[in-house]
DNA sequence: TGATAATCGTTGCAAGTGAAACGATTTTGA
DNA sequence: TCAAAATCGTTTCACTTGCAACGATTATCA
């Protein structure tokens, strides 16, 4: 019978799995033991730090994180002073969200060690490896997608209109 | 700058930590909803399943799972039926954990459907794809061992003796 | 216009997780 | 032989996470 044959450490998902949380536990170390950030904490940043003002619903929208997460995120990352936060005067609702010199000084201190940490992953791959496999990964995500009851997939950057990096002071 | 070119959507360990999230979450539709599993107790009770009695400590080393995530899935699993748990004779600290004909029952009828859906994963991969995607992400690994404070990677599967499938009684 | 629905961000709460500590047992080595 | 160290599985505790519910605000549309 095929099912005494399983093999978990051959499964897919669970390689997957394993491989990624490896890889997270290693990036942790930089944006956790020397700038004292969270997983939550490291995505919200790097991705505000480089937009307009966002709401949170849009870091939810964009970012793997759940709503509460990334509300948390923000919080603390306020408290930090590398995050500002502003109710919005059109729609009292939301909250507009924008990175601080403070914060934009850390991400330039990070931004070039997690590169490091990625370019040491794929060192060893080819031009044609490295394509391969966002290849390979993009299309694992197609078919999620098209299964019944598929999770939520976070937005494409590109489906965003990409902001000018903080400093520019922009009409409305 | 090269930082303010940082593409969160784009950079490996996040991408990988999505995909593989997602694709955790759809599997756990399987063995949670279907058959009322966490996480770690899928995996320890199909890892179990088709061995001989294993202790705490050799599933920790064999799955990627904290040694109190293993010591409670274990505890949950035999309160459920599907494994037992005695203490060994020649050592009394070790616990001997084995599959019970309930947890056997169990693994054939799940086991099936997770290998169903790791097959509508890669069912749009050649086969060179899917070795290709097996060799890359085990390359990650081997940079992963390189590094300084390495994070622990689970024993390969063929680096314990494989036991017999515990249920002799089914030919085929 | 006004009642209802929808959306926003936050918070409460239950469940899960990891690191350290613990008691029990075995191994080590003087 | 016996005290110290090591190992085993469990438990404790602080922390994180995901889901649902909430108050506040805005949108809908009869």
């Amino acid at each position: 019978m095929t099912a005494n044959d399983f093999n978990l450490s051959e499964f897919l998902p669970y390689k997957l799995s394993v491989l990624s949380s490896r890889i997270t536990k290693m990036l942790s170390k930089v944006y956790g033991e020397e700038y004292g950030l969270s997983t939550p904490e490291w995505r919200v940043l790097v991705h505000v730090a480089r937009r307009e003002k966002m709401s949170v619903r849009e870091i939810h929208d964009s970012v793997y994180l759940e709503k509460p997460s990334v509300s948390r995120a923000v919080a603390k990352l306020e408290k930090a002073g590398l995050l500002a936060k502003t109710t919005c005067d059109k729609d009292h609702r939301l909250v507009e969200i924008e990175v601080t010199d403070a914060g934009l000084d850390l991400f330039h201190g990070i931004v070039p060690e997690a590169l490091a940490f990625e370019a040491a992953l794929v060192s060893a791959f080819s031009d044609a490896e490295r394509h391969q496999l966002h290849n390979l990964m993009e299309r694992l995500h197609d078919v999620l997608d098209m299964l019944p009851n598929a999770t939520r997939r976070p937005q494409m950057d590109s489906e965003r209109p990409t902001a000018l990096p903080n400093d520019a002071s922009q009409p409305r």
